[in-house]
DNA sequence: CTCCAGGGATGAT
DNA sequence: ATCATCCATGGA
């Protein structure tokens, strides 16, 4: 059992697990369990240092099958020093945060979020782990997308033990596509699960290369995402985000969809999603991407009273009470000339 | 561009 | 125990 030690400057793993991106850790002791890859693996954080424990026999038959997984838990999966780099590389630790941070915008909706989400970290997903999990993502809940996660690892993944830990790895796109609509059902997928087998066939059968579009442009990449069935542009933008590591992609749901309307639109009545696409991709430049993540977070965990998100969004309209308060408004609708 | 089916958990009454 | 709500994609 190795207990290697990672520094971890500007990082807050709590919050980098917990917001949206990944939805497989769970807590367990001080820390928290899950897999990174086809690397089972516990993770604690005390300050700024990570500690790590991997299962002993870390070899497994699914990383030698998968050329995604053995990159990237690489040949020495059970040394210390490799699983620096593994989290280095998942964590994305050599992201330039303070950079990052300091090219958002400076208007009070950002600065809050800014402010409330320090250490919160874009993390490096493999490609098809990301994928699959996003088409399941959609029209589904936080809550319910853990769910799916476990369910399909617990059936179709393969076990890690680490101390008194148990813990599964995704499954492979080979293993899904091995499978059936009707056993991908029984994980709660409801008409997801037609989209996860069709596109994990096209994966399986090497129609289409995960691996070999991470050399694709933004606008190709989105292309060729948005091709695969259950993908939109709304599950396209998260994997590019997630798993190819497009700093600009700006997901765009409910959520989001909400901020932008009430907090830099608040006198328009109608933005239509084109009109929110163009602003957003114009106004949070290089690292839209990581600017979302913060306004989405910052927004669930924290600003519910601002954005009043437990609220129909139509009731609000007819909510003939005082502005909140707290609601500031940088006044983009001047300034980007939308009507 | 707009409208709307779809389905399973979760929250409100 | 019911009823409304949450959600993205895809097709009309």
């Amino acid at each position: 059992m190795k207990l290697p030690e990672i520094p971890a400057p500007n990082f807050d793993l709590a919050m980098t697990l917990d917001s949206g991106q990944v939805f497989h850790w769970e807590k367990a002791g001080n820390g928290f369990l899950g897999a990174i890859g086809d690397q089972p693996i516990y993770l604690e954080q005390r300050g700024e240092v990570l500690r790590a424990k991997v299962a002993s026999a870390s070899l497994r038959a699914e990383a030698l099958c998968e050329p995604e997984a053995s990159r990237c838990v690489g040949e020495h999966g059970h040394d210390a020093r490799a699983t620096k780099l593994l989290l280095r590389n998942y964590f994305a630790l050599d992201h330039p945060l303070a950079e990052i941070c300091a090219s958002f915008p400076d208007d009070p909706v950002m600065n809050a979020a800014r402010s409330y989400c320090r250490g919160l970290r874009i993390i490096r997903q493999p490609s098809w782990e990301c994928l699959a999990t996003f088409i399941t993502s959609s029209m589904k809940q936080v809550a319910h997308i853990r769910q799916i996660s476990k369910a399909l690892r617990q059936r179709f993944g393969s076990e890690g033990k680490i101390a008194n830990y148990v813990t599964h790895t995704f499954p492979s796109a080979r293993r899904i596509a091995q499978s059936s609509e009707k056993r991908l059902r029984e994980c709660a997928l409801g008409y997801r699960a037609r989209n996860l087998l069709a596109t994990a066939q096209l994966v399986r059968s090497g129609e289409v290369d995960l691996v070999s579009w991470s050399a694709l442009s933004d606008v190709e990449l989105r292309t060729r995402l948005c091709a695969l069935p259950g993908v939109g542009p709304k599950v396209a933008n998260c994997v590019m985000l997630f798993a190819y590591e497009r700093l600009r992609a700006f997901p765009i749901d409910v959520w989001i969809e909400r901020i932008l309307k009430r907090q830099y639109f608040p006198t328009k009545r109608k933005m239509t999603a084109g009109q929110l696409r163009r602003f957003s991709e114009i106004y949070f430049g290089d690292h839209g991407g990581y600017a979302q993540q913060y306004l989405f977070h910052h927004a669930r965990v924290a600003g519910k009273r601002a954005i009043e998100v437990n609220r129909p969004y139509l009731s609000r309209n007819r909510d003939k009470a005082p502005s909140p308060p707290k609601r500031v408004s940088p006044h983009c609708d001047k300034a980007f000339g939308m009507r």
